[in-house]
DNA sequence: TCCCTGACTGTATGCGTATGCAGGAGCCGC
DNA sequence: GCGGCTCCTGCATACGCATACAGTCAGGGA
C-alpha cells in the first residue's frame, strides 16, 4: 500500500507537505502542489480513510438510522442520501434500530460516525437525547421529536388540506383514513391536518372508520380489510403514506373491489410504486429525493460548523396533491 | 472520548492487556478479562473504528457494489447482507457505479475496504480483473464474470425448465420472453435456459417474441408494450426476473388486457412485491435472503482465510415454480 | 547593509489500537 | 532445589495522516 510518505519521497517533500497540497491548503506553493499531485497519481496514492479519520477525529461517514430497510419508502431517500453525501466526500453506513433500540447508541460511535441521520425516531425515543448530550450532530429526516436539531420535513398540512378539498368536491361524506403510529410525529401531525382539514368541510372521522400502524404494507392492507367489512364501508381511503396505501389498493383488489369507482384511495409520498399504472395512485407529492438530500447536506454543514444549540435549520418541502386515478367520485349509495 | 488506555488505568493493567482481554485472547487470564471488561463496561468504553483499523490494516467494512439503488430487487438484498455482516461485525458500504465505471476501484481503496460484494458486474467488466490483481478479497452475487472468485447463484436453468414445462402444460405456443441484458451472466444464464427448455418443449423464441433490456421495471413495460402491438401477440410472457415483470404487468394493465385471461406473465426472484394481491405474479423462487447472506458470510471467511487461489466456493441456491395467478391456460385464438 | 516580515516547508508529535518481544512468576520433574 | 517450561503481562513500537511549532529563505523597507 503506497503512503503519503511514498509520494512524499517521490515528490521530494516531507510527508506533511503532501498532506497539506493534497488536501489544497493555501500555505503550499503552486509549484509543490503541483509536483505533489503528479506524484500522488503516479503512484497510484490513495489517501487511507483510517488514517486520516485517526488523526484528524473526523471519518467522514454518517450513520443513517432506520427500523426496516425493506420497506419501500427507503431506497429512493438511501439513494438520494447516498447520491449527496458522496458529492460531499462522505459515505453512509446503514443501522437498523433492534427492537428494543438498546445499544444502537454504542454501536453506533464504536464505528465513530461523524453525525447521524434519524429517519424513523419516535417522539419517545430516548436516541436524540444521548446523542444531544454526547455532542453528535445530527438530523431529523421526515421525522422529528422533543430534542431540536437541523430537520428536513414535509408540509403535510397543506397537501392533506387539499385532499380533504378534492374529497369534499367529489361528494365523499364516508371517509376513512389509516394513520401512522402514535408516537410518530409524522403519523401525529398527519392525523392532525387530515382531521382540521376534514373537519373544516364538515367531514368527520368516527373511531369505526380510522385505523392505525406502522407505515408498512401490511397496515394499509389490514386497514382496508377492516373497512370494507363494515355494514357501511367507506368511500374512500387517506393513507398516511404511499406505502400502507399499496396495502389498502391490494386489500381491495383481493376483495374484488373496483379503484376508485367503489372505494377511492389516496396516498402520500408520490414514491416512484405511485405511478405504476397497476396503482396510478393519487397521492400527495412532495420532492423526496430533495428532501433527504436536504437532510444529508444540513447534517455535513452542522458537523463543519460544530455545536452551535439554538440555531437549527428546519426545511419544510411543499406539497401538492397528484391526481391519478384512485380518486373519483363518490359512489351513489 | 474513552480509550483503552482509560480503561487500562481503571482496571490496572497496561493498554495491551485491554486490547487482548476485550477480544478475548487466549494469553489473559480469566479474572483479569473480568476486570477489564467490568472497567470497560462502568466506562462506557467503545473500540475506535479508526485505531482498531490503522493498527490491524483492516477495516472490517466490505463495499456492496450495485448500479442502481432505486431497482426494486435490492432493498432485500441490502437488508439481508447487512443482517448478517452485522452479525459478523462489519459494516456494509454502498458503491453506486459511475456510468464510465471509471474511479469505482480508486473510490473502493481510499475506503479502505477489506473486500467487496459485486451484484451488478457485467461480463465485460475490468473490475474483478482490478481486484484480483491488487488482492482484494470479492464475492460475486447473483452473477459471474470470467475472473473466478466465489460466488453466490441460483440454479435459473432448474426454474425456468419448470416454467417451460408449466407453459406447454397449459398449452401456450406462442411464448415470448423479456431477456437481461447480453453482457451479465445473468442475463445469459437465464436466457440460454430458457431458450432451451422451451426448445425441449417444442417452443421456439423468433425474435419478434424477445425484448431485452436491464433488469428494471421499464424493460418490462417497454417489451410487455411492443409485444402487445404484434399482430399475433404471445399468450405468455416470461420475464428476466421480478421487477422486469411488475414492468409487463403493468403495461398490459394499462393497455386494458386481462392477466392471465389474455396473457400469463411468469417472472423470477418470488420478491415480495411478487406477492402483493395486485401482482400475485407466478414466479421462480427460491431463497434470496439467505442467497444474500451467503454472499456476505463467503466474503467474510475469503477475508479471514487469505488469498488462497484455486480453492473457490460456489453456492447455488436452488429454485421452484411458485404457482400464483398471472399464469393459466393459454386463451383459445 | 541590516532587520523584519511573510511565505513556505520541515520536525516533532499525537490520534487509539494491535502485536512482536522480553520479562517475571509460578510450576513441574528430576 | 534447580533448570526449564508455561502462562501471563508489560514495553516498545508501528499503522498513516494531521497539525502545532520551529525553521529557512527571499524580499523589502529603512
Amino acid at each position: 500500500m503506497v503512503t503519503s510518505h511514498d509520494v512524499a519521497r517521490l515528490a521530494g517533500v516531507s510527508q506533511p507537505t503532501v498532506s497539506r497540497a493534497l488536501r489544497d491548503s493555501p500555505n503550499v506553493s503552486a509549484e509543490t502542489k503541483e509536483r505533489v499531485r503528479r506524484a500522488a497519481r503516479s503512484l497510484g496514492y490513495v489517501i487511507s480513510d483510517s488514517g486520516r479519520a485517526l488523526a484528524s477525529g473526523r471519518t467522514r461517514r454518517v450513520g443513517l438510522l432506520v427500523t426496516d430497510l425493506e420497506n419501500q419508502f427507503y431506497p429512493y431517500v438511501i439513494a438520494a442520501m447516498h447520491r449527496q453525501l458522496e458529492a460531499l466526500d462522505h459515505q453512509l453506513i446503514l443501522h437498523t434500530e433492534d427492537r428494543d433500540g438498546e445499544n444502537v447508541t454504542e454501536r453506533l460511535f464504536s464505528h465513530g460516525l461523524d453525525g447521524v441521520l434519524l429517519a424513523t425516531t419516535t417522539s419517545d425515543s430516548a436516541l436524540p437525547v444521548r446523542l444531544r448530550d454526547r455532542g453528535v450532530p445530527f438530523v431529523y429526516f421526515n421525522r422529528t421529536s422533543a430534542v431540536e436539531a437541523d430537520s428536513a420535513t414535509v408540509d403535510a398540512a397543506a397537501g392533506l388540506g387539499e385532499v380533504a378539498g378534492a374529497l369534499a368536491d367529489r361528494g365523499h361524506r364516508r371517509v376513512a383514513a389509516i394513520f401512522g403510529p402514535r408516537n410518530t410525529s409524522t403519523g401525529e401531525e398527519r392525523e392532525e391536518a387530515l382531521r382540521e382539514a376534514l373537519e373544516h368541510h364538515g367531514i368527520g372521522l368516527p373511531r369505526a372508520l380510522t385505523h392505525r400502524g406502522p407505515f408498512d404494507v401490511e397496515t394499509g392492507h389490514a386497514g382496508m380489510q377492516r373497512f370494507l367489512a363494515l355494514a357501511e364501508p367507506p368511500t374512500a381511503v387517506v393513507c398516511s403514506n404511499d406505502v400502507v396505501a399499496i396495502g389498502a389498493v391490494n386489500a381491495a383488489h383481493e376483495a374484488g373491489l373496483a379503484i376508485p369507482e367503489q372505494v377511492s384511495v389516496v396516498g402520500f409520498d408520490d414514491l416512484p410504486p405511485a405511478r405504476w399504472p397497476v396503482f396510478s395512485l393519487t397521492t400527495v407529492a412532495y420532492d423526496l429525493t430533495a428532501m433527504a438530500q436536504a437532510a444529508a447536506r444540513l447534517l455535513i454543514e452542522r458537523i463543519e460548523a460544530g455545536d452551535r444549540p439554538g440555531t437549527y435549520r428546519h426545511e419544510v418541502f411543499p406539497t401538492r396533491l397528484v391526481h391519478r386515478r384512485t380518486l373519483a367520485a363518490a359512489p351513489m349509495s
